[in-house]
DNA sequence: GTGCTAAGTTAGTAGGGCCTAACTTCGGGG
DNA sequence: CCCCGAAGTTAGGCCCTACTAACTTAGCAC
């Protein structure tokens, strides 16, 4: 079986928190994720079924290799979401994050690697200088005019 | 209350349907999504409850205005995105349908514009015929073979 | 070492999505 | 006209996500 989305969305928090402290407090991920201690703890057993990580009771998480490996892929996939919506798009932060949290989900390894590819060509490569951005900005404000007017 | 994405997805389905044959089936969406006539049944309960869509018992489907509404937004960010997966990014038809399918549920208002403008700017402006389109895949090959090699 | 508080756990509820199995209804052919 | 098959519906079960409320445990303060 495959991971929900959810139990996706716990297992980076989890990366994340392991990086930063070591180990993963219920509460922290319940904290984060604006949920119930008891929704984490339901989302744990789960995840520690699949081997994905350790807790003994009562005490700190860890990840499994296993799982170690899964929450790098969600957060890979998230950080290449976000270059992208940010570096080409030119989306605004915050909307980035939230869209790259929904998005990691669903995306195809195709589609990401194409995604991947766009936004170092476009925004690292040599086309970074052409100013492709700025033309693309003012092609966007005329729209919006003329969105607003008709 | 929003929307779940297989609701979403059931109304585009019946959105297409009705297009295509002024009225939609139970057994036809059914075998659309490759799902079972009773979650079908089960689904177009709470769509009705949102006035979404009215069908008489054991009787046809028809949208509401309100469910034509949201049928077409969701039509129109699959639109929207298939286009952006093909034309921008090179993905291929397949792929480019299934992606759009499941980040139509996720993608933000905001972003979507910006794809939008994006897939116009890049694919149908001036921008055309210059040829980006071609570099780009060179790009993605020597990429790959790095990839291969690496 | 005794409590108190914060953290973790469990139980029970609710709703959604999916299934199969059993049923009702509809509509056309004999 | 009756009956059969196809379409729709209902019932019941399973799993997931989330909640609140009640509980256990851990760890620090005194």
């Amino acid at each position: 079986m495959e991971l929900s989305a959810p139990q996706e969305d716990y297992l980076e928090t989890i990366g994340h928190l392991c990086r930063e402290n070591g180990a993963a407090r219920v509460s922290e991920i319940a904290a984060r994720h604006g949920v119930s201690t008891a929704t984490v703890v339901g989302a744990l057993r789960s995840l520690k079924q699949r081997n994905l990580l350790c807790q003994p009771p009562y005490g700190q998480i860890t990840l499994t290799r296993e799982g170690q490996a899964a929450a790098e892929s969600v957060m890979a996939r998230h950080a290449a979401l976000h270059a992208f919506l940010v570096g080409v798009l030119g989306v605004d932060g915050p909307t980035a994050e939230r869209d790259a949290c929904r998005i990691e989900h669903d995306v195809s390894p195709a589609t990401l690697r194409r995604l991947i590819a766009l936004e170092r060509f476009l925004a690292r490569g040599p086309w970074a200088d052409l100013d492709w951005r700025g033309e693309f900005e003012r092609f966007l404000a005329t729209e919006e005019q003329q969105g607003a007017t008709g």
